[in-house]
DNA sequence: GCAAAAGTGTTTCAGGTACACCCATGA
DNA sequence: TCATGGGTGTACCTGAAACACTTTTGC
């Protein structure tokens, strides 16, 4: 489609960066890749990809997100766009970095080989191409931010988590530790969770109760014109 | 420059648009114009321009919000970028919201005649084009997070205000009421405004102090870990 | 029986909120 | 002298933070 309407201006290409972010073993873990071509090629990087016509930029991160996990359905929100004259060697590109969180176990890891991505400690990232480090802070900026506010944490979890699990998450986002007595009487209080029979006994010989989110309660809750606060 | 690298990627007009705000008479105001080209012309539209090849995205909204005011130097963010793909009418177009918080005082009046531009209150904002109205709002809940925690607030203000001034200010950003005892309270304990010895009586017969924000009392609290709140 | 993680209440303190009257001045 | 907006202090209450011991169970 040519147009009539705005003529002798410049067009650039405009890729998403994506920031998949997970929960294991106690630590925010985010997905890298060897970057599979040039310039730069084999350097570690987020997960990107280029825009196309026929796609909306929002489209085009749930795509490269979707192609790279094989999960439908994610947490996906975009966190800014950058556009400095040479921010990509390769040539001018502005890019729209997008961060996602997902449940590490409906990751396939097959995927890791077919397109050489790793998962690495937030904690342990290393020097990324172009940018993407800074996309990375920004993206904790936010998540820290967020995370203190909206119940977003939860994504990073299945179904059910137990209290100790989901106080070292927002331990590990935060990056600070919490009382526990103080964070389960928050939570409990907010009654937003809901207590399962059930016992996670893979990290204590005592076993922690499983619970899960209940949006219901918490939708109400924002009705009433309360607030979800860490 | 013809790139070796990134071959048969789609490419894309990128827009800035800037909700440029200011304060006056007790209420936030924002700059609006005339549409003056199709489609849509004469249309109410936020103020914007093509990003051209030669400058960053951020050098791009600096160039508008320069050539709109006449000012230097204002306080610019970026809000987010826009991608769907039928947002702009003319063609495909992903745009970058920009806010600016200016001083009105400082602003030349007679730019308003050349570019047709019209300053409106943001109670009394019209229906605009595409989804600016939408920028409008999401500005607005970033103005609201941000101003909490950061003084960004005195960009709308000139050097010297009074304190009836300023909360006038914070009212009309969170557009509820505050207690004018418990303001004071809390900006004035927090040691940041310096009292004057002028009065402004434009307002009131007895006048009211002026006060200026102090940049290097606010600095060194920050260093020592404390927090501005509102 | 012991090591290791899960679970549980109370006190203290700071900061937020509610609230009403006097002051200065120009007209 | 009066109308108008500027300026001031206190009491209460809620929510955050600090803090230590008991329970369960596999080994």
């Amino acid at each position: 489609m040519t147009s009539t309407f705005y003529q002798n201006k410049d067009s650039f290409l405009i890729a998403v960066d994506c920031i998949i972010m997970g929960f294991r073993e106690n630590e925010l873990q985010i997905l890298i890749a060897r970057r599979p071509f040039e310039p730069l090629k084999g350097s570690w990087s987020l997960m990107g990809g280029f825009v196309n016509a026929t796609e909306s930029i929002d489209e085009a991160a749930e795509r490269v997100v979707g192609e790279l996990t094989g999960i439908d359905n994610i947490f996906l929100e975009q966190v800014r766009a950058y556009g400095e004259l040479n921010r990509d060697l390769g040539e001018r590109v502005v890019s729209i970095a997008y961060y996602a969180l997902i449940d590490m176990d409906l990751f396939n890891p097959s995927l890791t080989v077919k397109n050489d991505t790793h998962w690495v400690r937030l904690t342990q990232l290393p020097k990324l191409i172009f940018d993407h480090n800074k996309m990375v802070k920004d993206t904790i900026n936010i998540l820290q931010r967020k995370a203190a506010v909206k119940p977003i944490g939860f994504n990073l979890l299945g179904e059910q988590f137990t209290l100790p699990t989901l106080q070292s998450l927002y331990e590990s986002i935060y990056q600070e530790t919490i009382d526990k007595r103080n964070f389960r009487k928050k939570l409990l209080t907010m009654d937003i969770l809901e207590k399962l029979d059930e016992k996670d006994k893979s990290s204590s010989k005592r076993g922690a109760f499983y619970y899960q989110f209940n949006k219901n309660k918490y939708d109400q809750l924002i009705e009433q014109g309360l607030h979800f606060s860490l």
